[in-house]
DNA sequence: ATTAATCTGTTGAAAAACCAACAAAACCGG
DNA sequence: CCGGTTTTGTTGGTTTTTCAACAGATTAAT
């Protein structure tokens, strides 16, 4: 891609990352981003439709880069192992306030969404790679319980002001998991 | 100026700078002052003839800084007290690695020279902006003197690896100055 | 000494970003 | 509710950057 592309998308996202952690999503406007990325206004909207879009592909962009960095760390596949599980939730909880944020913020397909059906891929696209022969409905079925599940406890977690440890979190979710025999199911 | 133009030039001067502290100049090719700069190679050469010439004007923009950042700490002139004598000094030593490579680089139109020159304008302002009685001739000489006895200390201290704190250098370098009468002739 | 590989500096055409200007919409404060 | 200000999204013409290709110079290795 082109490299100036690459470079003002990456300061447009990150200007309104910036301010999104300073004021509410609302009040920001497209001059403030394009003045924090030091681009031109009409670069923002070369790129993005409006500032909806752009929130869009920023929470796209982040949770790519979440599932990255967590499983680049470990194993392959959703959760294989109780550790991914854990750095999933400590990213999370490290950069709390903004997801915090993109959590509440209403009038987009919102950050639950996203997670939600990324989480929800990364399980069928799993499930297809050990080919069990489970039919594509009751796969469909069981994708979205358990990552419905997660992104509930993850949701209710933040809601909640974290009343536990990421790792006591970690754990408990773990546990129930388990109880899905998501486990078994995934360690080939 | 245009922002592309700013940003750009910003990247690659900071890029040089970064190279310049890993390894020996002349080692350093335009190829890796853009990949650094993450510009394209053709955007270095439409804003610098050649590497000496970015390492000039890095230079440039170097000592510019260097002065303001002394200089609008305290007072307005050339050393008018002691102390942003003593932070010039110590910014200098701040970013050592860096100064000594610029003092020791041959084949351009060196540091030395550019430290020089514009400690040397500074005087020669000061001076007829305290309008004394006293030739051009004079004037000339005089900052010559004490901008070469400056330029000359600091590259002493830093030829012989700084064997003395900044403040103590500063304090001696003071002394002098007032030996040749610099500080009445600069409170004004 | 002769390759091979890299680096230099330049070119031209295409893509992107710039800026200023615009009308319409949305947002205040009185 | 009104009038002034701000924000939005779009436009067109200009400048800058990009990329790929080039020939010549330099460097390194066999």
């Amino acid at each position: 891609m082109d490299r100036r592309i690459k470079k003002n998308q990456a300061a447009i996202m990150n200007a309104l990352m910036q301010l999104i952690a300073e004021k509410e999503f609302e009040k920001i406007t497209i001059n403030d981003i394009a003045e924090r990325a030091d681009v031109n206004r009409g670069t923002v909207y070369s790129h993005y439709s409006d500032k909806y879009d752009l929130l869009d592909k920023c929470i796209e962009d982040q949770l790519t880069h979440l599932m990255e960095s967590c499983y680049s760390a470990d194993a392959k596949g959703p959760f294989p192992t109780k550790t991914p599980l854990l750095h999933t939730i400590k990213e999370i909880k490290q950069n709390a306030p903004l997801y915090k944020t993109l959590l509440s913020i209403k009038d987009v397909s919102s950050f639950r969404i996203h997670l939600n059906s990324m989480i929800n891929k990364q399980i069928i696209e799993h499930m297809n790679e050990t080919n069990l022969s489970i039919d594509d409905l009751s796969k469909s079925i069981f994708a979205q319980f358990i990552s419905s599940a997660i992104v509930g406890v993850i949701e209710w977690w933040f809601n909640q002001s974290m009343p536990c440890s990421a790792e006591e979190l970690t754990d408990r979710l773990w546990s129930l998991l388990e109880m899905n025999q998501l486990i078994p199911l995934k360690t080939n």
